[in-house]
DNA sequence: GATGAATGAGCGTTCATTCAT
DNA sequence: TATGAATGAACGCTCATTCAT
């Protein structure tokens, strides 16, 4: 079962890595299946389509944003130890993503397409969101934290695509700490 | 049968369109000619291939932005104004172009793998940067002035891909707005 | 009308220089084109299609062997000479002829499956053997001379092809040398 | 529908047949993939371009020749026996084979373009005429011997492109009796 | 005569997907 | 599960050809 588990994990997390780098739609199934090392066809005995990989790949960034990032807003700390842990991690994982926040490619690249790949992303983002939003207010009134959250998820958002122009990591880092000024 | 005149700028605004709802790699030149009710074939008769028509999408672009926005900076008017006839004129074309900022697209669709693509993109934003912080420098020092303008610019994309899955203009409007309430 | 008759042979020396370095089937309209200075469509002011610059082509060059080495044969000389003036026009002919002989070359390449080109380049073949026959018969019986007509012909030929590989020109020559030595 | 297995000899096959007596660029995947009752996507299953076909097409013409012509010069058999039975395979090949010598045609349809194709054509050529040489040095000398080979190569040549168009079966057999003559 | 814009068919190639082994 | 052979559709692109200007 883990074997099962680990391999077909193995196969999204190369898809997630192409997709991010070469986009959904320039990246084939047979490219996928290169970095595998399996042939194409062997990548359907893991995912009925190429579809379902791209969404499945959506839904495991997501996941894992929920349950290591979004869910520190729970945990019992300090406003401010809640807002480092939160900004902390999330740097580290889009200091080491190449291509980007994949969630956002896809909003451009095919969302307007296709309502269940959306619907994924709208999500992911409204939970961020919230995610701040809740912490925030502990300082701050409702509409204020929102604001302050919404900010910062758009200028992360913009500083990762300019991140991957210039791979300058020190103005990718500005963004959360200017967050973690305001508390 | 019957033969009409398409102009190269009109397959281009077709094709720009097109990128952006649907991706590069995901429009065939089979939808671009549709758009323009001509066969596939015929594009080829205004662009050399398919790249071509990326890249002068892309430059396309970037010069509308070079004369119609970017040049405001040398206009003889006062610093509020400069930035505020700026301001106006770019929330007038994110708020009009559906499937956001082309060149932000393609920076993380394609500009991985194709350093011309990449070139004009990178030129682009720091032209944009370069115009705000000339601007911002009459009131403030040349770092605090760059700093602004780059978070405008990281904001407003950011903004951009926010926008395009919610459609909520009012939230796009702030980003101009905060930058305007600094001068 | 002069001018006019250059300018259509212009196009058909173009066409088979080309059709010789790239073959027929390789070779464009727009190569042709391309090499004459004109763009494709203005071709079929002088030509009705592709086929027909083939065809005349064939002609061209069988014309060309008939008014200018076939005819030496009635010429009021000395058998040697004959042949010596036949051989020296030939040698320079394939000499200079990068890509060999067309006639040859479009009886592998499209003789297979068109008759009309395939009557003409027999017919050229047919002529040549005649010619030199007539001329050996001074000196050998009509089935002799025939015989090492058709061997000077055909060892031409592959040397020919030879030539084109090595492009050693001296064995080129060897061929004609050879037959003269006969008589 | 039906899934069935064809080899790549067989497709390879009828790649051979249909580039003599089509042209190779007169040939395109379709036609070979009609052939072999597939469609044209599935050749590439067992070639990677149609460039690849044509150069395993030559090799595999190439390595005939070396395997069963050019090794019966160092089997244990009197100077004319030799001779013989390469003359005997020799004919044997060309007078079951529609549409003449590939290696020949590609020699002036594709080579002047082509190194790659080229080196194989040339090094067929050179093989032939050093198995040959080495034979015929049993009864001549060296200069001799090669001069001798060299001939015959260039008149079967030439024959084969006149067996083409007249299908003269004992026109072609003479070039193989004439050599044999000679020993 | 020459041009430039167009066409429909075909090119070589790749796509996502299927399925017997 | 993995493979290898296949499929039909689509890809980007080029072909020979037409025709209004």
């Amino acid at each position: 079962m883990a074997i099962k588990k680990t391999s077909k994990e193995e196969i999204l997390n190369k898809a997630i890595m192409l997709f991010k780098t070469q986009g959904f739609s320039n990246t084939s199934m047979a490219n996928i299946a290169d970095e595998c090392g399996l042939i194409k066809g062997s990548i359907y005995h893991h995912f009925k389509n190429k579809y379902e990989i791209g969404l499945e790949a959506l839904k495991y960034i997501s996941e894992y944003f929920d349950k290591n990032i979004f869910s520190i807003k729970d945990e019992t700390l300090l406003t401010k130890e809640k807002l480092e842990k939160i900004v902390k991690k999330t740097d580290e994982y889009f200091l080491n993503s190449t291509g980007g926040c994949l969630l956002a490619n896809l909003a451009t690249e095919v969302s307007n397409q296709n309502e269940e790949y959306k619907a994924v992303i709208v999500k992911y983002f409204k939970t961020w969101e919230e995610c701040l939003t809740k912490i925030l207010q502990e300082k701050y009134t409702k509409k204020e934290a929102q604001n302050l959250a919404y900010e910062y998820i758009c200028t992360l958002q913009g500083s990762i695509i300019m991140f991957n122009l210039t791979n300058d990591k020190a103005k990718l880092l500005i963004v959360g700490k200017n967050l973690l000024s305001k508390v």
